[in-house]
DNA sequence: GGCGAGAATGACCCTCGGTGTCATTTGATG
DNA sequence: CATCAAATGACACCGAGGGTCATTCTCGCC
């Protein structure tokens, strides 16, 4: 009843790039490292040859695992050129889990945003900015991102209405949970487009003037 | 630089069932046969079997055709699968493209997918639903859902600056199209859990209290 | 009505992502 | 140290999707 389930910890722990966090058991590291070696190799090789003309053996061999190991480790070949994707938006949710501040919902979930960020280890702004210009340029990896977020959006809507003690059905929590990833997806675009200049501090910058485009945006008129 | 792209056309006709429409040059209404047909057999047997246990070649003998046929006419097995779903989003981003009425834009984007819907022919109603059932019980079908949407936004949200002659860029708009498509999203799953009773003007009636929630979701706060 | 050009189709090949199996290795535990 | 569970690697397999090429059909023109 009380077994720790090592293998959340170890994704978790992906997350803040402790793969050789001492306190995690040993069998733990190594999965992490092999892990943290699959997305460096992805990152690479995807960008390097492409992601068509990468397979699965080429990242298995340049992170010397055998493909076995790659396809236990990642669901999609996809999945792993979109770690630091996956450990932001992962790092979100529990942010979120942990409480939601009082006040406007849509304020609240940018807080969140910006703490989750703010506890990333210092190789994730590079890491992400690779991950964004490869989503750019292969369409696969781009629409696996665009999956990615679409789950990430039904765990947010229903861990609002979780916190909230509302309807999980309830329109409300949706367009909110829609409005916050798409604030940020708007603010990264620009900032990729930017070369990821001024790290994630400028980011950050980016995602509160989208924040303040959604309210303005229902002013928008035609003519 | 006259010279008509049929394929285009073709496509359009299919979104409105005029699939023997004596107007089309022959090749085009059999390539149009073809398309519906394996649609069909993809609604029937996907639903029958499930999606994984569909090969190709099963797809292609239950419409008739060559396997060829089929990768040359859908980009992927998925597309097959929710040819509903396409069709209302091509009649969508055409009504759009003819004019933004005045007002605000969300009204208006919500005016133009209600006309998108009724142009849309008597079979629809029943395919979208089954479509929407398979998307629910088959995870590569929803992801493919998703993947198009996102397509779908951006074309819309391209139109938009066009028409509003605003820059291509303007969160407003990235916002405005996002907007628009989650609320159909959160209408249609309301739609789909109740059976699709009521037919389209339900699920427009749906729509709408989905539109009228979008400025209700920035008032909701915490505690 | 017949003819030539071009388009669509079907039969066939191949590559590679993803799954399942099974033997082997390695870390955890008492 | 012995036992057990978990992770790995080697291997075989299926099927989606892409490419080639010969064949068939439609269209525009004579």
């Amino acid at each position: 009843m009380s077994r720790v389930t090592w293998s959340r910890v170890s994704y978790a722990a992906t997350m803040a790039g402790m793969d050789d966090d001492r306190s995690l058991p040993l069998r733990e590291r190594k999965k992490l490292r092999n892990r943290r070696a699959l997305a460096d190799a992805a990152l690479r090789l995807f960008a390097e040859r492409g992601f068509d003309a990468t397979t699965l053996e080429e990242l298995a061999e340049e992170a010397e695992v055998s493909k076995s190991t790659f396809t236990r480790t990642f669901e999609a070949k996809e999945a792993a050129g979109i770690e630091a994707e996956a450990e932001l938006w992962a790092a979100f949710l529990a942010t979120v889990d942990a409480g939601v501040p009082k006040g406007p919902v849509l304020d609240g979930l940018h807080r969140a945003l910006a703490d989750a960020m703010a506890g990333l280890d210092g190789t994730w702004d590079a890491r992400f900015l690779a991950t964004r210009r490869l989503a750019v340029a292969e369409p696969a990896l781009l629409r696996y991102v665009e999956h990615h977020r679409a789950r990430v959006r039904e765990q947010l809507a229903a861990g609002l209405a979780a916190r909230l003690d509302l309807d999980a059905e309830d329109l409300r929590l949706h367009v909110l949970a829609e409005l916050a990833m798409t604030a940020f997806s708007i603010a990264g675009r620009a900032w990729v487009r930017g070369g990821g200049a001024g790290g994630r501090a400028s980011l950050l910058a980016g995602l509160a003037d989208a924040i303040r485009a959604v309210p303005a945006s229902l002013d928008l008129a035609a003519e």
